[in-house]
DNA sequence: CAGCGGATGATATAATGTAACGTCTGCTTC
DNA sequence: GAAGCAGACGTTACATTATATCATCCGCTG
């Protein structure tokens, strides 16, 4: 996505970083200094980034860590909507809006390998419905379209 | 899901496997005994299955069977459009619609754990317009509504 | 300080998925 | 029918992803 290779990232860390402090001094949890440190990880890119990656990460940075260290602050972080899952990939990435408690929608770019969160509230609705048409509440939804981004449709690739 | 839960599942299981077989005549490949056996493993029920469920289903009834072997053949149904992966289950269920190459789009029951597919042409036309306000050109899309379904809404559970 | 609960460390193991290579089988070609 | 080929399968080993369990630590509260 070249506007997002272009852009000034440190600042999507920052912000990130910055909606996560509001986050969980809001809601009364603690942003421990591991949690933070995986946040900051998976925000070093918008491609999701694999458990493993980083805990070989936190390990070159002389952290001791193990998997369920790495799995536990996930999970936090996702249960306060500051990172998702990608399912497709087996992966995570930061929340483009922290805290707001909505579904994921990402399109991810098999070029580039970014996922870039967009806004799904027409297809939530639309989803709404037809789960209405089946007598189905929905509860959640997962939803990752594979394609191509702008800076790569031109470039070959199998995607 | 009450209906389904009530069909008569074995036509299911029946249809299932003369569409595979009609796509595999249609496209002259094979649908060979263990490709055959494990689409109706798959069709056993509505419910997604793992891959070493499956695997544990061929070791019971004799077969020799090695993780590659499952994913073999698991792999050749989802390349002929005769399964789906249901991504945020790693698991496996039968398509609704055999052959047509579509992408997947499933509800899926937290309460009995059972996955629909649904038509999702205007979810693929809601999607693809989404994607072109992105420059984002896409190429499939995975779609997982979770929640509960009409038999299972009024009952207990964490769904 | 004692007690409590959340958070982390550490070990082990479960669950899911793949690489690599040999063999077999069915088909084509001669 | 034999040689050669390609697809399919068997088998071993391994890679990757995720979780169970229990001990320990840390910060807060009374």
């Amino acid at each position: 996505m070249s506007a997002s290779h272009a852009h000034d990232h440190s600042r999507c860390i920052n912000d990130a970083l910055a909606a996560a402090d509001a986050v969980c001094a809001e809601r009364g949890v603690r942003l421990t200094e591991i949690r933070r440190r995986v946040l900051e990880l998976v925000w070093q890119s918008h491609r999701p980034v694999g458990a493993y990656d980083l805990l070989d990460r936190l390990a070159s940075e002389g952290r001791r860590a193990a998997p369920p260290t790495v799995y536990r602050a996930l999970d936090f972080l996702m249960e306060h909507g500051l990172v998702h899952r990608i399912h497709s990939l087996n992966a995570f990435v930061g929340c483009a809006w922290a805290g707001e408690g909505h579904s994921a929608n990402f399109m991810i770019c098999s070029g580039c390998g970014e996922a870039v969160e967009f806004d799904g509230t027409g297809l939530t609705e639309a989803i709404g419905r037809i789960g209405a048409g089946h007598g189905f509440r929905v509860r959640s939804q997962v939803v990752e379209v594979i394609g191509r981004c702008a800076g790569c449709a031109g470039e070959a690739g199998h995607g």
